[in-house]
RNA sequence: GCCCAGAUGGCGGAAUUGGUAGACGCGCUGGUCUCAAACACCAGUGGAUUUACUUCCAUGCCGGUUCGAUUCCGGCUCUGGGUACCA
């Protein structure tokens, strides 16, 4: 029987879509469960072979747990907005919701023909106004809100309002920009646009003066995740560090729930401790440093306050407030020549070039503890935006700030005993505390708790908690995203979109380009201001300050719409809410999540915010976005490559390439086999090497290869639906699970490709002579049934525990051992159908139908194993005790002679050896004994 | 620099967590089929040693615990990832 599998798969996908097997609804009477992909960016260049490997893994887990009785919601959309359409739209001019929607229709037949379980009919896309309708209520609810410490929780910013009309800021512990102290009475006499100001302080989307990535390349402000070595992630352009007004999200309020919601989840160590490292907890002390003139005070943050009697000067960031307040009038000129070298690097540059610079400010500040007058710097070593942008410097124990003191012959002290810093410092906890006056003789360990008692007992300073994590910045001066629903007052003030009035549409624009008075490209556009007294968007040309007020032209990052897709999901059509809580309350939350760690620290923090943002204002049920999460690795390419002699269109193959001088040049994959080059193939592939010559080894020619990103460039792009044409889609989705661990990176190499096809082939002629159904309804023998429930457990075992590759390995051990039993027996192969539908659905639905079934092998029951069935026929060779009889082995009836005599032998050695003692355990090998475990 | 993960044949990788190391696949070698090739099927395939039975050596390197270590502990060396003046 041939395995026809073109004609097998449309068939069945066929069936599939008919009966909209794959879609579910909500199901109280069976348990949920939530199997979730991180959705796509459709992209022009279409789905290369490493794209589904995640889809794939998750699809099997899907199929598993439907076949064992859950309800699986398992749903695919696209993250639709970003910055290639928009790119492209800027050099062609069309408009990027039509690209999109061209990439969104190639990524969906490619994603048919693979043969996926997703349920279609909740397909979102953040594009669609009924989808980012959701986006932008979810912005105006954090817009409303603020965040309480006390209460771990977002609420509603009119309490805030109520509690500043009763008392002020006194006895606040909230989350804000600036720490702010007024009385009720301050409070009740401003002006509103005062109080709008002060409110803006704490809301949890806000518009505040930051210091941001400006990426002039991309026309945009970049968000921390989005700047890698100071390069912008899209494009890899230069960044520079710039203060701006912007949009923010007060993520930094959550940043100790993000910490501890870690603890509660089953995503890998490694993807935490990402997470940890980003949000980066540190546990020290604030302390004030009074200024030796006037009444000024700096404020710094430390994790070692036991160093404080090391203390010889303190460092300002250049961007800091204290700059102006320490800068002494003989000092100005050099101060500000400085800042202003400071200023002109770009972030790169500040960050590759590790030399030390800084300027004196000619001001003096008093250590609270010792009452010395120690010099205060500027340098570019601090940050302004961590903890306080000021520090106090110990050079004896901290190496930055030991090398700024050698540079500047500042005085270094040691205050650990028997630390030896005359070349480096000493930065180690651990030791013992000298030259510190209260804290002598202490542990280090000791001596931080002490020093921070101290500070909060004589009221120099408080015990602090600080965090690396900052606030998100949410604006993009962009047109392909989501619009802010807010549009600006006759004062200038920003005001939310009335929520009945969502969604506030994107509207056309002339360019995707910002206008020529520098604003963002939604300034071009004519229908983009706002009616307040129609509650509609009106014409930018008719503002008149009293009822129709600018928009904002800014648009949405992109992770503003991938961070709740999760759950619309749950409830894709709903018009009047997010998620209806019954769908909500059925759903809950992701149960398995599967996607790439390269999102770590972007789209899985932000979501986690917006997830529990979400749960503070009631709207979900789950504090937790994501229960379980597995990252599939990155499937390179492995490119091939041939050496052509220099100056010549000779190329040499691979073993004798040293003899000549030569380049490497990039050869497409798809023209080479194990390495062997088609010379024909070759010569077609590119005119310029049609009469090219070669010099082989043992007739062929090696090419050389080398693993590396998959990309048109490099001609080792390998594409799914080539393989599918192929093989069919059942052999690729088990090849690609073969490859190697799911959660492992690993080069694509189309070689071995052949070996599972062949499996499925060989799986298919079981059920058939020639060309005729051999299928019987006969009594299976207890080596069929053995070789049948082996596989039942292991795939089972394997599947729970992602070891997909290892699943294949088990599927073709066993259909190896059906074919030597010549095993046709609908007992058997029942079984098998079912437990490699996950994996390759078509052929299993085919068989599933040979078989006589009516109904879909989706619907079917997952089979149990039989302990019974899994006895090994070989020895077992139990050992008992039991007082007189030191030992005796057991020997199932069903062995053979040999065994028999095996076990025999055992017994003799055994006896010999263990004179008198306890064995443990006996482990007995065909033919010896290796070892007896007294 | 700091944090995390990993290192097993020619290659991808197994080893149900302390008990026959190298499952399964690729590749390679030999054979069957064929005029021939491809496909397919059968056999072999870590290294050394031996005619053979055998024996010895092998899981990055050095040491330790154990009757027994790829697995546990200590110290190195590489490789990949994260992060980077975070005070």
């Amino acid at each position: 029987m041939e395995y026809n599998f073109r004609a097998i798969e449309q068939k069945w996908q066929a069936y599939w879509n008919a009966r909209k097997i794959y879609h579910v609804t909500e199901n109280p009477n069976k348990p949920k469960y939530y199997v979730l992909d991180m959705f796509p960016y459709p992209s022009g260049a279409g789905l290369h072979v490493g794209h589904p490997l995640g889809y794939i893994a998750s699809d099997i887990y899907t199929r598993y747990k439907r076949l064992n009785g859950f309800n699986v919601l398992h749903p695919m959309g696209y993250d639709a907005y970003g910055l290639p359409a928009e790119q492209y739209a800027i050099q062609t001019g069309q408009h990027p919701a039509l690209t999109t929607a061209q990439n969104i229709r190639r990524y969906r037949e490619q994603l048919d023909k693979i043969g996926f379980s997703f349920d279609w009919e909740r397909e979102v896309r953040t594009c669609d106004p009924n989808y980012y309708h959701w986006t932008q209520w979810a912005f105006l609810r954090m817009f409303n809100s603020y965040y309480c410490y006390q209460a771990q929780q977002a609420r509603p910013i009119e309490e805030l309002e109520n509690v500043f009309s009763l008392q002020g800021t006194r006895g606040m512990n909230v989350a804000c920009t600036e720490e702010l102290a007024f009385t009720a009475e301050e409070w009740n006499v401003k002006t509103e646009t005062e109080k709008q100001n002060i409110l803006m302080n704490y809301r949890l989307a806000y518009l505040g003066d930051t210091m941001v990535n400006w990426c002039p390349a991309l026309g945009t402000v970049l968000a921390n995740d989005e700047v890698i070595n100071g390069l912008s992630e899209r494009g890899g352009y230069p960044v520079e560090q710039k203060i701006m007004r912007q949009w923010c999200l007060r993520i930094s309020a959550y940043a100790q729930r993000l910490l501890d919601g870690l603890d509660k989840i089953d995503w890998t160590e490694s993807l935490k401790e990402i997470q940890r490292n980003w949000i980066g907890r540190s546990e020290g002390a604030e302390m004030q440093f009074p200024l030796a003139t006037g009444n000024g005070k700096l404020l710094i943050f430390t994790t070692r306050p036991d160093t404080i009697y090391g203390v010889t000067f303190m460092v300002l960031a250049p961007e800091s407030d204290y700059v102006q307040l320490t800068v002494n009038d003989i000092r100005r000129t050099e101060v500000e020549a400085y800042l202003e070298t400071v200023k002109n690097k770009t972030e790169r540059e500040r960050m590759t070039d590790k030399k030390i610079s800084g300027v004196f400010t000619g001001s003096y500040a008093v250590n609270p503890v010792t009452g010395q007058e120690i010099p205060i710097w500027i340098s570019d070593y601090v940050l302004a935006g961590y903890g306080t942008g000021a520090i106090m410097a110990v050079p004896g124990h901290d190496s930055r700030d030991y090398a700024f003191a050698k540079h500047f012959n500042l005085p270094i002290i040691s205050v650990i005993e028997g630390a030896d810093i005359s070349t480096e410092s000493f930065d180690a906890k651990d030791g013992i505390m000298a030259n510190s006056g209260i804290l002598n003789g202490l542990t280090v360990k000791d001596a931080i708790a002490k020093a921070k008692k101290h500070v909060e007992d004589e009221k120099i300073g408080r015990i602090k908690v600080n965090y690396r994590l900052r606030d998100a910045i949410f604006s993009r001066q962009r047109y392909w995203g989501e619009p802010f629903p807010i549009y600006y007052d006759a004062d200038g003030l920003p005001r939310p979109i009335p929520f009945d009035k969502l969604p506030l549409e994107l509207p056309d624009v002339d360019k995707y380009l910002p206008t020529e008075a520098g604003d963002p490209p939604l300034g071009r556009a004519s229908h983009w201001a706002w009616n307040r007294a129609e509650g509609k968007v009106a014409d930018v040309a008719e503002i008149d300050n009293q009822t129709i007020f600018p928009l904002e032209l800014n648009t949405m990052p992109g992770f503003a719409g991938s961070s709740a897709y999760y759950l619309r999901y749950m409830d894709a059509h709903n018009t009047g809410e997010l998620v209806s809580p019954k769908a909500n309350n059925y759903w809950r939350s992701v149960d398995l999540y599967m996607g790439g760690k390269e999102h770590a620290t972007g789209h899985l923090i932000y979501s986690r915010f917006w997830n529990k943002f979400l749960f503070d204002i009631e709207a979900i049920c789950e504090d937790e976005p994501f229960k379980k999460l597995i990252n599939q690795g990155m499937i390179q390419g492995r490119s091939n490559f041939v050496y052509r002699i220099n100056g010549e269109n000779t190329f040499v193959s691979l073993n004798l390439k040293d003899n000549y001088e030569t380049t490497p040049l990039n050869v497409d994959v798809n023209i080479v086999s194990n390495d062997i080059l088609d010379l024909d193939a070759f010569r077609s592939w590119n005119p310029e090497y049609r009469n090219a010559e070669f010099i082989l080894e043992n007739g062929k020619y090696i090419c050389g290869y080398a693993v590396e990103k998959m990309s048109k460039s490099k001609y080792n792009v390998v594409n799914p639906d080539d393989m599918i044409e192929k093989y069919g889609a059942d052999t690729l989705r088990l090849y690609e699970m073969f490859l190697g661990p799911i959660e492992q990176s690993k080069p694509w190499d189309t070689n071995g490709i052949d070996g599972v096809h062949r499996f499925l082939k060989k799986m298919l002629a079981l059920f058939y002579t020639g060309d005729h159904l051999s299928l019987t309804t006969d009594e299976p023998s207890a080596a069929e049934l053995k070789s049948v429930h082996k596989l039942i457990k292991k795939i089972g075992y394997d599947i729970e525990h992602f070891s997909f590759n290892t699943s294949v390995s088990a599927f073709m051990i066993c259909v190896n051992e059906l074919t030597a039993l010549k095993s046709n027996k609908r007992a058997i192969l029942e079984p098998l159908v079912i437990v490699i539908a996950p994996f390759a659905p078509h052929l299993a639905e085919e068989l599933w139908h040979v078989m006589g079934n009516d109904s879909s092998v989706c619907d079917a029951q997952w089979p149990t194993f039989n302990e019974a069935c899994l006895a090994e026929a070989t020895v077992t060779c139990a050992v008992s005790f039991n007082g007189k009889t030191r030992f005796a082995i057991e020997i199932p009836a069903n062995a053979t002679t040999a065994e028999t005599e095996q076990a025999a032998l055992a017994h003799e050695q055994a006896a010999k050896w263990l004179d008198g003692k306890t064995p443990r355990k006996i482990i007995v090998v065909p033919n010896k004994i290796v070892n007896i475990v007294i």
